[in-house]
DNA sequence: TACCCCTATTTGTCTGACAACTACGGCCAA
DNA sequence: TTGGCCGTAGTTGTCAGACAAATAGGGGTA
């Protein structure tokens, strides 16, 4: 945690609570840098952060503008952390109910996309996410055995993915995600909703030095789960 | 165009043309500040770009890595542009097919998205849009009356929104952006895939100092049009 | 072989300065 | 009155050089 990260949640806290609404003018840079007790460039590299993420347009000469005071209650889908992590920001209580954990080879697939030797085995877990004890997701995912330092003792999988492998070594990164939209009855078990729509977030966790550590396919039940983001140019 | 916007799209396209592979560093800052005849901060500048867009990993004392060489063919869904560039874009030809054009009272929850009066008017375009022909996206757009300098000729209303709003002075910065699936024959009209997907886009657009500019609603049809991004911590 | 330490390299931050751009008010002329 | 021109203050972009902090790697020692 850097000076200017903790400067940019300083500002971001700031600016999604409203203190500056939308098309206001935030203070300059130097006034900032003063503020905070730091340098200039620091300032700059945190609000180079707050552009990066949508929330305001820096413009020379003219000053920064915020231009979204953030996301409400909404996911920001840009943002890769762990579906426990997420639902608890959101102030609902997490929970999972695990379907099925077993072993099997890995595909040709699977294999090409984690870089790993057709002759591999992986974990695949199969598991509802739950807020507040409703289900919001099904969630598919393959872990190499390899990582988890060989067969993993089901009792250990209790809680996040990107937990259980950071107590491995592997610590996710980024994550290269297509989106999709799926509907029909052959998605998910147990109780859901009739004829729901799904969206879908198929992702290769990456480590610090991209190399691929798991796959996952997740399927968020339309309007359970708001997911939203700021485009900018 | 800044010096920093320059280095950084040469890095980008360095990167995603594979020069560096992913897990490969980059060289020093100190390295890059020669190559390019600019001073390391502006070569810091380029590379929070990068960061920020999922493509590298910069940690203090180590170097900046390439975690993701680019998302191949896969429009990134934070980059916000009009669908012509996005379709232009994937090496396809955008097109367009106007289903209706017009004029109508706002709605009250429109009038608050919008920030205006709630007895303006607005402009309400119904249309598909094409790649080499084939039907990828129904859009329903709503822009004010106003933005347009009165009630439009319909023939003034052929491509882009962005183009259109463009030249009566509104820019459009930002999009605030929800996400959502859905399906049902009461969506699109005219050629459709049968009992198809889609992923919708519900946006804000906004200028560059935070004023609505307009509304749109994009229904993708699944698996014609593939959306990607980089997640990040 | 395992561990520690030193060193070179790399990124993070600071300081001060100047260039480039923007917004704004005052002034002048039509 | 109105419109445009211009100067000035304020803001962001870039530069240079320096030091601090973190990392990676090699070499020595037990």
């Amino acid at each position: 945690m850097t000076q200017s990260d903790r400067v940019a949640r300083d500002l971001r806290e700031r600016v999604e609570s409203g203190e500056w609404p939308t098309g206001r003018r935030l203070p300059g840079e130097h006034q900032l840098a003063t503020h905070y007790g730091v340098s200039r460039s620091t300032v700059r590299t945190a609000l180079q952060d707050l552009e990066s993420r949508g929330l305001t347009v820096t413009r020379h000469g003219s000053g920064t503008v915020v231009v979204a005071t953030g996301h409400d209650h909404q996911a920001d889908i840009r943002r890769l952390e762990s579906m426990t992590e997420t639902i608890r920001r959101r102030g609902l209580e997490p929970g999972m109910r695990y379907r099925s954990i077993s072993i099997r080879d890995i595909s040709k697939e699977e294999a090409e996309e984690l870089q790993l030797s057709p002759t591999a085995e992986v974990v695949e877990i199969e598991r509802a996410l739950t807020a507040d004890a409703e289900v919001v997701a099904f969630s598919y995912d393959i872990i190499p055995v390899d990582h988890l330092g060989g067969a993993p003792n089901p009792s250990d999988i209790t809680g996040s993915v990107f937990a259980l492998l950071g107590r491995h070594g592997h610590h996710v990164a980024v994550a290269t995600t297509e989106l999709h939209a799926a509907h029909g009855d052959d998605i998910g078990w147990g109780e859901k909703p009739e004829d729901a729509s799904y969206l879908v977030l198929v992702q290769n966790h990456l480590d610090g030095e991209g190399r691929p550590v798991f796959l996952s396919s997740t399927y968020f039940i339309e309007d359970r789960f708001p997911f939203g983001l700021v485009r900018h140019r």
